[in-house]
DNA sequence: TATTTTGGTTTATAATATAAACTATTTTAT
DNA sequence: ATAAAATAGTTTATATTATAAACCAAAATA
């Protein structure tokens, strides 16, 4: 009863990135910023963080002229948030 | 989409705690310490926020001449917590 | 009566989230 | 042509928070 929650996915930002990852599509940091409202500081190291975690993947590229950042989310990444959900029932029901 | 978590229930000892406390049934000090495997310095002041948030009511007392501390949630408690498995619900469907 | 146990609180520290300040490139206006 | 503004981020500093260590008081026990 009551398993630790994962650190990395129990923070509001990562959470929500992550949640918007797992449609399986991916997302680059523009929507994440429209999606989230938050800053650009905040969102880049939130990425960096689930980057170094394996849980997602980070591919810079141009797109029209401009730098790209797209997410995607890793195998590690979606079983990690499935973990994450599981633990937090305990919690909420 | 994405509506913001009520900080002071995402964090993971002040959930335990509620999420204990949402059984209807008013628990101890010694009954969070024994399920959340906590330090009595932490649980105390997580206790102590959730208290002054008005989210759990504290009534301390003597009971086999030691001094006990039970914790109750509060109808703003429960409402509290409702309302932020509704938020959650949205990051993790 | 000295020591240990019970039941906590207060305070210091470690970790974390967040935004402010900065960098680099591109577009637009003058 | 070039100054200003917009795009797309990163790095670093700060503010907040979680957590444990140190502490206190009363009761039980050796």
């Amino acid at each position: 009863m009551y398993k630790d929650l994962d650190p990395l996915l129990h923070s509001q930002l990562r959470l929500a990135i992550v949640s918007i990852l797992m449609t399986g599509e991916s997302a680059d940091f523009n929507q994440i910023m429209d999606i989230t409202k938050a800053t650009s500081g905040n969102i880049s190291v939130q990425i960096k963080k689930l980057q170094d975690a394996g849980y997602i993947e980070v591919v810079k590229s141009f797109k029209n002229n401009y730098q790209n950042t797209a997410l995607k989310i890793t195998n590690k990444g979606i079983k990690a948030f499935e973990n994450y959900v599981e633990c937090l029932k305990q919690y909420i029901k």
